[in-house]
DNA sequence: ATTTTATTCAACAAAATTGTTTAATAAAAG
DNA sequence: CTTTTATTAAACAATTTTGTTGAATAAAAT
């Protein structure tokens, strides 16, 4: 908390978390962030400790923006196809900007032990939840556990996203087609989970 | 390549690879696996030079066997719906037994730079997508790119387990209802992917 | 004008990990 | 019985990374 706001400390957290969920270097190191800021790596430890309270601090200021925004779109008072078209919007831009994020959090779970992920407020998830559960009844969508719909959500629109690098490989596919396909994605998740024709 | 076969290389090999894509422990040193084997790191270093060169092994391995099972399946005589089921057992069981393998990929194909994905044969999996193309053509399943079609299917198998722990603590739901919850996902992508009633 | 603050610079200690080497041991193969 | 092979053990060098420290500098605040 520096008295004079140079905008230093701002500018480490934002070059690490581009470095790491941007990018994917998930193992720079402090002089490597410290290079891409463009300043002296003394400078991320005068306000960070440690790299791991640096990380730390950069992951959870990620979750919890990402946590409101998701939670904004879910206790809105929108229609239910409303909000799920709200919910695939903040997600895809988030994964398309930060590819990495959600792979960080898998492998460092297991390190830390602690508690990664941010308190959940329970009340816009679970309100979703219970809409959801209303539109299965209605048989507006497929019969399945509220949790899974969910899942099923945030897998169709992660998981290509993170894995885009490899299935281009395996597909054999350039660049512009597989961006060609990934934009394909957004109308594409809403009509699967939606089942609209 | 030992003379006597004591099956020490394969007790490493497979130590690593339970530690690492079985346990999440994406960083085991040399002597944590020698640990985990109950053998000397010197016998880890005896079979292979470099930690590196262990894992790599092993996950090439790991892939190799995997692809060669879901070609097996993609390029069978079986009908479209049998060649999906199939695909849906493999991919579930590797994913349970190894929830991190593809995890690693990610992290570890910036890394690495290197060619990590194991060749392709082209042949079943282009057998396949021009099944799923005919099968969008008839109208039998929702009309995309066939190669979203395959993400849609890994995307739904593979990420709400690798995303498991996460989940449980997000939704804070105990273990026993979330693994009732993944049961149900076997049936659940089956009928999803393929729109069925 | 003086003090505070942000930042750089250089140097260093400590720790962790890796890969190597050499010798010793014990079992299997010949 | 002798040799080969697998494995352990201990010690070590090299490297990397981290976090700390103390001094220097320059700008901003008072």
């Amino acid at each position: 908390m520096p008295l004079k706001d140079t905008g230093t400390e701002q500018l480490i957290k934002d070059t690490t978390k581009r470095m790491l969920f941007g990018e994917g270097k998930l193992f720079a190191t402090t002089q490597e962030i410290a290079d891409a800021a463009g300043i002296n790596r003394s400078a991320v430890h005068y306000y960070y400790r440690t790299r791991d309270q640096l990380i730390m601090q950069v992951f959870q200021e990620s979750m919890i923006a990402l946590s409101n925004r998701l939670d904004d779109a879910m206790g809105s008072s929108a229609s239910f196809e409303e909000k799920v078209t709200e919910i695939i919007d903040i997600y895809l831009k988030e994964m398309m900007s930060f590819p990495y994020e959600e792979t960080f959090m898998v492998t460092e779970l297991n390190k830390a032990g602690q508690q990664l992920v941010a308190e959940i407020k329970a009340g816009p998830v679970q309100i979703f939840l219970e809409e959801v559960e209303a539109e299965i009844s209605a048989g507006r969508i497929e019969k399945m556990s509220p949790v899974n719909f969910l899942m099923n959500l945030f897998a169709l629109l992660s998981y290509p996203i993170m894995m885009a690098p490899l299935y281009r490989q395996f597909f054999q596919i350039a660049k512009e087609d597989f961006d060609q396909i990934i934009q394909e994605r957004k109308e594409l998740v809403l009509r699967l989970v939606l089942k609209r024709p």
